[in-house]
DNA sequence: ACATCAGCAGACATCCGATCAATCGTGGCT
DNA sequence: AGCCACGATTGATCGGATGTCTGCTGATGT
């Protein structure tokens, strides 16, 4: 194994054995880089690839540390990947956020929250068949996060946000395309409102079913 | 931004714009870094990032080439996330297998092959309650994965895998050696191999669910 | 004459150490 | 309180020594 890996491995198993914990500032890269038996540009090599996956952050001058650690380390690992994939296997993508989305609906159904209906219902306001798209996009995209964020679990929600991203371009054309999206989506996403307000999971779940599968129908017969 | 992210994202581009194909060559260290206008070991630290979520592969004395750039990047970036995160919040990603494998199986149903479920059924020969650790671990994944890989969607499959990483696999398998769990996953598994057989969509779905599940719940006693 | 194989040369990545620049945080000074 | 200089730290580059792979070439054996 090339001494640039074995770096990598190294820093990530005194993540694991709890060695450095989230946060904390690694020594600085001359003397990291004597403990870990290796000249400074090949520890730097490694220090670069963790910081490209948000798990170290390097701030100049300062020193690097450990970064939050939490979920939103998948959202930066998958958007890197997905962004690669836009235009081949979108529809695959798509799929798992078939999968995906209508099943975190379900969950967000009986934890949601009185002040995240609201928001849910704000998003709307202002929202017509004259709107720009770029509000539109807004509107929709704060529309999915805040029911992500009601299912309570942060690897999804990183999940859905970076499937949803490449998605946006395709949200564009749609709206930019048909006529009547706006007051479709619209209409959506009132009847998603209104179940997810009654705790109807199930109902919840067969709305974003139709809603997403209405989306990838277009964009698959678009192709 | 900082001239090494600079690479990142200009090689990136040259991916997403079809300059860079899968299985390219990249042209040698000294002349990219010329073309890119940056050093060669700020450039190997942006190769180097790119290696590590495996969208370049480096071969020494040889050059550096562009990798399949299929779903199986995906694997390898969220494998190490989740390594990451063994300890703390692996009950929040089990949550999302336990929405994705049923989902999966759904799907596999109507798609698997007789030679599929045929190897299907040899995951199964040869175990029993006196099979060690390693032996039940490689035939879990087995059987998992050959359900994956009957759904036919590559992303699903390397998302799946990224998620029961093998490690995490072996710590399950061996706290639950001790009790009746081998020949109960046993039988389980030979239940979801029958519904697969008759194309019973929604029992292998609900067996599946079964299926994670019990594991889930013994996992949130265990912790 | 042909096939085989060792060895050589070139291309290339690997790794290192040194050097200078840019930046940040701190502590001392006014 | 505000300012400034200094030390610590990362950012970037270079040149050189080394390991490794590929392909060619020439010698050897059949």
């Amino acid at each position: 194994m090339a001494v640039t890996d074995e770096a990598i491995s190294k820093i990530k198993d005194m993540l694991i054995r709890g060695e450095l914990k989230a946060g904390d500032r690694l020594p600085p890269e001359k003397e990291l880089s004597e403990r870990l038996g290796l000249s400074r540009s090949s520890l730097r090599e490694a220090v670069k690839a963790l910081e490209l996956i948000r798990v170290l952050d390097v701030r100049r001058g300062d020193g690097t540390y450990v970064t939050s650690l939490d979920a939103k380390l998948l959202n930066e690992a998958v958007a890197f990947v997905v962004d690669l994939h836009q235009d081949r296997s979108i529809l695959e993508l798509f799929e798992v956020r078939r999968i995906l989305e209508p099943a975190t609906a379900h969950l967000a159904a009986s934890k949601i929250t009185p002040d995240e209906l609201l928001a849910l219902r704000r998003t709307m306001d202002g929202i017509d068949e004259n709107t720009d798209v770029e509000e539109l996009v807004a509107h929709d995209l704060e529309f999915h996060s805040i029911i992500t964020e009601a299912a309570g679990n942060d690897y999804l929600g990183s999940l859905l946000e970076a499937l949803s991203s490449s998605t946006v371009r395709a949200r564009i054309w749609r709206g930019l395309t048909q006529e009547k999206a706006v007051a479709h989506t619209l209409a959506e996403h009132r009847a998603i409102a209104d179940a997810l307000e009654r705790g109807d999971a199930e109902l919840v779940r067969a709305l974003v079913t139709v809603h997403i599968s209405g989306v990838e129908n277009w964009l698959r017969q678009a192709l």
